[in-house]
DNA sequence: TTGGAATGTCAACAAGACTGACGTAAATTC
DNA sequence: GAATTTACGTCAGTCTTGTTGACATTCCAA
């Protein structure tokens, strides 16, 4: 189906409606990406910024401050605000390192790991279905596109992600 | 390559592995998607929240407050404060509806064209950039999946807007 | 021992969202 | 023609999440 003619492109998929198309589907997308996790959380005295923090320390768990600094992209005061709450009512423990004292690893506890199944559960479900709905060859475009559109910076990170504990 | 065999549905394209990397991929490259026209922005008197605005008034000139409120999904209170600049700062100007004199429909003026000029070709060359190094194909699977990620009454919205005007 | 890195924290501020209440003009319905 | 609803604007207050700047602590490494 549709193979770029060999050696010449066609080009007709760069065209400013279908680029316009892109970019109005990112839009509407990333509302739905994050409509079901907000909805869990509204009424929570947490908001996305605390899913996203949950989700990256459980996605590599011991990771340390200043590793989350740089995959959040946010200031330490913006992130240490939402590690406090975490800390307090429990959800999140921060362990000195063993061979830099000064590093603070950080792990979900018990209650911690429930959120983020809750969050993180409602949020796959969508993406499974769309998945699923759109089928094989479309999530690996898709995921292609994706990764074409990132900076080079986060295209390493979620690279390194990637290969990361399971 | 990689097709599902027929009726039978091959769904380890569906592991919790790769739609976890969905997740991250949509989160890392809506920074990417967001970077250059914030990049813009800010310094200047306006946000993220004006460009949606402007972007949605060169899509659709002449559309109405109402309409412009269902597509972006916040409160008038939020838009307005949003609108009020653009009209003080002359780069949107609305007009009285005709046959409803209830409604403002809404334009940019050639100031608030050159701004949306400035914004969108930016972002659309990030979008182009990916397109080009993904593939048309890849292209094809992207908006599929993005198109089932949303909810029905955006991806109503979505759909909408592009058999809209050029 | 000294410099710099990793972290925490205080204070102030801004953007952008929200709710609730109220006002006005115009269209629609009874 | 009066009452209601719709479309829009606005005032006031709140919340989340981000920012900058300044300063303290701990501790690794040269």
């Amino acid at each position: 189906m549709a193979e770029t003619p060999a050696g010449g492109e066609s080009l007709l998929f760069l065209t400013d409606e279908n680029i316009r198309k892109g970019v109005e589907a990112m839009f509407f997308a990333y509302r739905g990406f994050t409509a079901d996790p907000d909805r869990i959380l509204e009424g929570m005295a947490y908001g996305r910024a605390h899913h996203r923090a949950v989700h990256f320390i459980h996605r590599s768990p011991g990771t340390t401050v200043g590793n989350l600094l740089a995959i959040l992209g946010v200031t330490k005061q913006s992130l240490n605000r939402v590690l406090r709450s975490l800390f307090d009512d429990g959800l999140v423990e921060a362990r000195v390192g063993k061979k830099d004292k000064r590093e603070r690893h950080l792990y979900l506890t018990e209650k911690g790991a429930a959120l983020e199944r809750k969050l993180s559960d409602a949020q796959r479900a969508r993406m499974r279905a769309a998945y699923r709905a759109a089928g094989p060859a479309a999530v690996q475009g898709f995921r292609t596109v994706l990764e074409a559109m990132m900076d080079p910076e986060q295209r390493r990170q979620y690279l390194t992600l990637k290969e990361g504990t399971a």
